[in-house]
DNA sequence: GTCTATAAACTGATAGAC
DNA sequence: GTCTATCAGTTTATAGAC
């Protein structure tokens, strides 16, 4: 057995807190519901998660991970930096279809309500994703795809606003062709033709 | 005494529970903190608003009415395109410094935990917001202040899509300048120089 | 590790006096 | 209209048997 290694039953119940985390909101379901879902008493998911606020926690590093993961992959590609914006635009847009937002811009939204405790990571996460967001643009101007002026992690903090508004307005809407048409309209903005 | 004239104490639950839910959440607010935050009772608040229902389907339909107004004195206004969507951003960053955000995009945000009841007054003031910005997205084209292609209204669900998510992010990243920034951004993105 | 049982606090909500 | 008092249900969390 490996050291680290998580047991089959703490990756059932982060499962489904992320699906109900990133469908209702953290403060929208209790361990009631995660009993529910997977089948297993709330005094185990205490065992494996002490606190909720134990459970939001691990729930925010799995997920940053993850999405830390899906960024490699992508840097991995020999796409054109137009090509890998559709790439991570494509991150969200799974989420769209199980009725789900960003596990992230949720706590985002919740934030005055989120424990301190996970205000560093959460900010963290945005920061990655803008730093990343930012080498993927500036290396789209380099080579001429994208015409765009000023600093490129700026614009990238513009490009992962949208996105995340993009995620929550749609599912409102229940109108997913609205999120693809925001990343077709965050490509023209920075000159992408 | 105005038919359909809102008491005092109605207002004050109204305008607590309204900063209460742009600030934390409507899942994450109860009776008894806005019976702390006006210094009255809980059973007095259940007596103006009978269930929580109630009371977030009262906030949305002010929140809109406010909404509107705001809308109307933009366009009672002779300033340009460009100026009315600075305007209209305005509006949004306003929340930004009382640590909130929009009603709306909270509401959105949590919105499979909402009353089923509130889904379609929610799902219209999004597109009174897209149809508005539309029409000035349209006008600024036709007088050449913007150069961007496809269908106004359709551009404005993205425009409205940012502004939602730059609410968020900035304010998870304590960074209000994200938004202005974003705001600049958009109007590059169709075309304003 | 999972269970039953239970606790303590909080939630939305109601009854009835003033 | 506002209050005190109270309710039933839920929430997070713990104790202790297996």
């Amino acid at each position: 057995m490996m050291r680290g290694m998580r047991t089959n039953t703490q990756d059932e119940i982060l499962n489904a807190a992320q699906a109900l985390a990133q469908q209702r909101g953290f403060n929208a379901f209790s361990y009631a519901d995660i009993s529910a879902a997977i089948g297993i008493r709330k005094a185990s998911i205490h065992y494996h998660f002490p606190s909720k606020e134990d459970l939001e926690l691990a729930l925010l590093l799995r997920y940053v991970e993850q999405f830390d993961e899906a960024l490699l992959a992508i840097d991995q590609s020999a796409d054109p930096p137009a090509l890998k914006l559709r790439r991570y635009g494509e991150l969200y847009r799974r989420t769209l279809s199980l009725g789900a937002i960003c596990l992230c811009g949720m706590m985002a939204s919740d934030i005055a309500a989120l424990p301190a405790m996970l205000r560093a990571p959460l900010a963290e996460f945005f920061v990655t994703q803008t730093n990343w967001l930012g080498g993927v643009l500036e290396a789209g101007r380099r080579n001429g795809e994208f015409v765009f002026a000023g600093d490129s992690v700026l614009r990238a903090r513009s490009v992962l606003a949208s996105l995340q508004g993009g995620l929550i307005v749609a599912r409102a809407l229940q109108d997913a062709a609205l999120f693809d048409a925001l990343v077709d309209d965050l490509l023209a903005g920075i000159g992408h033709r």
